[in-house]
DNA sequence: TAGAGTAAATGAATCGATTCAATAGAAATC
DNA sequence: GATTTCTATTGAATCGATTCATTTACTCTA
């Protein structure tokens, strides 16, 4: 069946210790050795057993990478930022979808665990690290992403979350609106608390009054149903306010088929700046992340620690975000 | 450091082999035994090494799914229901992102091979299946996803591409479009070759030309590229058929700022009717596939094959796709 | 009470690669 | 020609769990 290292060691007459320097330390071995090595282990199609080579090294070639929702096209932008960063390093990632839940969080950090991954990147679910620990207890490096590490007691790539969310209110705030909806996720998660504490700050600045819709999860279903929240407001806002860009997309499509018009009616502004946003009904003013860079910085911070082990010194990568203008906001009427 | 099964055995004053038969097999073992040997699993927060236990056994519980493209919602959502499915018999799903390359994708099949995963979910890249033979010899099973089995020698879950297509062009054709652009992909893609057959066979019944033009990816940055091939046709056609939506958001997004009207002037439909496609600037009239259940039936049929092992019997599952019908597509004017 | 039968626990062999001390053989040095 | 140095190769020990033939300790039966 499956030729092994002994295999290729039989063919080529040579002992299972030259097999293994020829695919790893090749510049010890004589050319004539190492040619005929490799001419067996093409001609018996080998592959090296990953389990069994890192059983002994201890270390695998793998990361996970966790994140809230991978149907979330920034998340899935991250997923490529690390992706093509671990495999320029020759690491392959495994990709598990938590779904917002600790619960499924718990299961794949698990699974992680017993895969032996070498370490593991993610947008925890809830604020607490503790979990986390338990990772770092068992040698495995641990990077956050999007995510600030409050204790700088690890990596954490992230983006300015309470800068966004300043950013979208004086952004309304210029345009004349007075009073704005923000539609939020659970405070639980720190995006959601930080955006919010920005939001807090700019209307107390720029003198608007902030009506909050909160939501359980951050998807455009849950959007369609902060609308609802939206109508039955007595003072009804001239602007809305999303957390991301799936809420912003869910609460468009509501207020269309109510007949509302965007912007002349309602503005409307979204988070993460997704590929869609520009092809939405009308193009999504939106906060826009370096969702691919923050992948790629996430990866190299997360793959230094695993390689630099001992003398790594963590890092907090923070980086900024910008307003992506469309046609979704205008001056208030 | 980390506890190992050695360690725990110690701890409980039991043999190895017991410990193992507590993770395995607890009804061999006497209740007492039982309590005392998992009291030192949890005090030492003991994790089995996954490696080392598939070591032996020579089966892990991984499966690899490669898609050819993770940011195209359409496989985020047949990932979900893999996702779903496996999670269900405890398998864990390595992700991974072809790119519509062969040659990433043969760098991940050779990970996935290196990680000893049970099965493989995949939508190569390309029609030639030689590649996949490989898995089969090293006893991987192998399940084609979104493509039919040509010789039957697999397991596979298709959607009928070629009905898809002659759905697509029979709509057109019944709103009166005598001269139809047909926006397609690679021929070598076997899903892009089938809808092709789809609307070449639609379109000799219906009696309307079709004007192909033909993109090297499927994005929506190729859709709007393809728009400048399709303002270069000499007789302009009053309908444009894209061969998945992400193009045809591209498409309809570049026509929108040449300022030309969907679907006055120009009719746009679809493919794979992904979560956006309602939320378009014009709700996009789509072919829509039953992605979700398409992952979980593809994941059920390798965990099947790879539980069943000899006595499997492949088979060929094929889900028909419907119109769903929005804004974007119009009577001809 | 000897002998059979059963339940529980044992521990050495095993999986497949890596590691490293040991060794053989060739080349360089005196 | 003897000694040292260097290079290439060897193969046994190892990683951590599983497996299974074997042992141990009881209980039951005649």
């Amino acid at each position: 069946m499956t030729a092994s290292l002994r295999d290729v060691a039989q063919l080529a007459h040579v002992s299972v210790g030259t097999v293994s320097n020829v695919l790893n330390r090749p510049s010890v071995v004589s050319p004539e050795t190492l040619e005929r090595v490799q001419k067996a282990i093409t001609e018996l199609g080998f592959v090296p057993n990953g389990f069994a080579r890192h059983l002994r090294s201890g270390f695998s070639r793998t990361i996970g990478l966790v994140v809230p929702d991978v149907a979330n096209p920034f998340f899935t932008e991250v997923a490529r930022g690390v992706e093509d960063a671990a495999s320029r390093r020759d690491y392959a990632v495994f990709l598990c979808n938590s779904d917002e839940s600790t619960t499924k969080e718990e299961k794949y950090l698990n699974a992680l665990v017993a895969q032996q991954v070498r370490g593991v990147l993610i947008t925890p679910a809830d604020s607490k690290p503790q979990r986390l620990d338990i990772l770092l207890d068992r040698g495995i490096a641990v990077t956050l992403l999007d995510r600030e590490s409050k204790n700088r007691n690890r990596c954490s790539v992230s983006v300015d979350d309470i800068r966004g969310g300043e950013i979208a209110i004086e952004h309304l705030a210029s345009l004349g609106h007075k009073v704005i909806a923000w539609v939020n996720g659970p405070e639980s998660i720190p995006q959601c608390a930080d955006r919010g504490l920005g939001v807090a700050r700019a209307a107390n600045e720029k003198n608007v009054t902030i009506k909050t819709i909160r939501v359980p999860l951050m998807n455009s279903d849950q959007g369609a149903a902060a609308v609802k929240a939206f109508l039955a407001l007595e003072e009804l806002p001239t602007a809305i306010f999303c957390a991301n860009d799936l809420l912003a997309l869910g609460v468009m499509r509501a207020l269309l088929s109510e007949g509302i018009k965007i912007p002349d009616q309602v503005s409307i502004i979204g988070y993460d700046d997704i590929a869609f946003a520009p092809s939405a009904a009308v193009p999504l003013t939106s906060i826009s992340q370096p969702a691919y860079q923050l992948g790629v910085a996430a990866a190299e911070l997360l793959l230094a620690e695993c390689e630099e082990a001992a003398m790594h010194s963590h890092q907090q990568v923070r980086f900024q975000p910008r307003l992506a203008l469309r046609q979704s906001t205008s001056a208030r009427n």
